[in-house]
DNA sequence: CACCAGGCAAGTA
DNA sequence: TACTTGCATGGT
């Protein structure tokens, strides 16, 4: 199977195991972006205790953040782990939100992804995993998201180098498929879903993993 | 107890 | 440029 192909094979597999998964966990874009920031190398059981929070306080739309103290922010959020980094870097997005799209994360689909993204990466607090989970899963963007799950999966696999970056990566699975934002959205869903059953870090493949037939790393 | 979780920026050489 | 380190809570 040529490699490119592989890309398609496996959206294909994981779509039948798992099915659809209905992503990004959230209520709303505005929500789709807080979770971007406070999900950063955190476990999204932790991310939604953080959110409920701030959900029970009357505090989850952007006047109400973008108004808050930061300190008082970092304190509602604290069961997300880094609160106080989080806080920082969720009120300069908020604020680059406030100067660049009046403050409505829908406004966001209105600009080019490139030039949406260079918005979103010029705040100090959003990498490039931030800014396209942003592009994709609150403003429609077709820009694919990669993730540690991503990497460690595919070159796992041999599909990607394990010192690929992430623009190498991501371009690997751009030049595969369709620019289609609603298969991005589902690709990475599911690549999340197998990780987190199937790819923890520092656990060999076992058999049950829907990709286990194919060419793989023995363990460590 | 050690290790991990859907990163990112700042510091060091 | 290429590593390394700090940030922090909650689960296994």
């Amino acid at each position: 199977m040529a490699k490119g192909e592989a890309f398609s094979a496996i959206f294909d597999l994981l779509l039948a195991r798992f099915g659809p998964q209905h992503w990004w966990p959230a209520d709303s874009p505005f929500e789709v972006l807080v979770g971007a920031v406070l999900t950063q190398n955190t476990s999204w059981q932790n991310v939604k205790r953080a959110i409920d929070v701030l959900r029970d306080h009357g505090c989850l739309s952007f006047v109400a953040l973008d108004s808050m103290a930061v300190e008082n922010l970092a304190a509602l959020i604290r069961p997300c782990g880094y609160h106080s980094v989080k806080a920082k870097r969720l009120k300069n997005l908020l604020a680059m939100l406030r100067h660049e799209y009046a403050g409505e994360v829908t406004a966001i689909a209105r600009d080019t992804l490139p030039t949406a993204r260079n918005k979103l990466l010029a705040v100090s607090g959003v990498g490039p995993e931030t800014a396209d989970s942003i592009l994709l899963y609150a403003a429609g963007h077709p820009t694919f998201v990669v993730d540690a799950y991503t990497h460690r999966v595919f070159s796992r696999h041999f599909l990607v180098s394990e010192e690929s970056g992430y623009e190498e990566i991501q371009d690997a699975f751009m030049a595969a498929l369709p620019t289609e934002a609603a298969l991005f959205n589902e690709y990475h869903a599911l690549i999340v879903e197998l990780g987190k059953q199937f790819c923890k870090k520092r656990r060999p493949l076992c058999a049950a993993c829907p990709l286990s037939h194919l060419p793989h790393n023995v363990g460590e």
